[in-house]
DNA sequence: CATACGCTTAACCTTCTGGTTAAGTGAAGG
DNA sequence: CCTTCACTTAACCAGAAGGTTAAGCGTATG
């Protein structure tokens, strides 16, 4: 299981520790000994958390002589938070109207729909 | 680890099996025979699947004589959203010119080409 | 009331995960 | 050179995850 790409980003996002790698490396890129340094786990422990970082496609690295940095990539973020998204209507109650519209087309609920009686349609 | 709220959400997203279940649920409450139909595993499986969201507050249930009904219960995505939100400068193009502006200064400039000769100026 | 139904729990198995320490690799440098 | 540094890989371990079948439990129902 959990062989597509969304399961691995899901995944790789599971773990605090690599939450926090991807916190630190949001500002700047860094090596595996920086990253080491204010993570309570070993080396190769972190080493381990960057190949699944980089497996989910999260980070790309570099290699400079003999230190290795690592580099966010946000794309798989996207596609998750994409697919989260789909599920904001069922929390966010600043709908606009257009996702109000998009939310009754998919929930295909008529009555549950607050804003069918409102007369606008979408500019 | 993997004990915090949001370690426990991006973990049940992790499994495709639950991905498919809040899909199913965002459009109506189901009942565990009802969610397991689609599903090519068993209702013991379903049934622990089902465990996990409840234990991440993804899900609530509520017994009605011999069945008992899921019902998607979306707040923990929004938390999960809000995470990843945090690093929406990293891929959105459409950035205002304060979070470009933000993001640059942030990103701190050309690091890979510093890092041949000290991995220390890496910040 | 006996039985079937809906679901959960138990017991078991295999695979994955996340940590460790120790050894290996390759570049820097005294 | 030959050591030190940065990092990875290997080997190992404990525990979690996800599947199965079988059994248990409470509620409908023929």
């Amino acid at each position: 299981m959990a062989g597509d790409q969304l399961s691995a980003v899901f995944s790789a996002l599971a773990d605090p520790t690599r939450r926090a790698i991807i916190a630190e490396l949001a500002e700047r890129d860094a090596t595996v000994t920086e990253l080491t340094a204010p993570l309570s786990i070993s080396m190769p422990a972190v080493s381990r958390h960057l190949k699944v970082l980089e497996r989910a496609a999260l980070i790309s690295r570099s290699r400079s002589g003999k230190w290795r940095a690592s580099h966010l990539e946000a794309a798989p973020l996207r596609e998750a938070a994409d697919w989260i998204a789909r599920y904001r209507r069922f929390w966010d109650s600043s709908l606009t109207r257009l996702d109000a519209h998009l939310a009754a087309v998919q929930a295909a609920g008529p009555a549950t729909d607050r804003m069918a009686d409102d007369p606008r349609e979408l500019g």
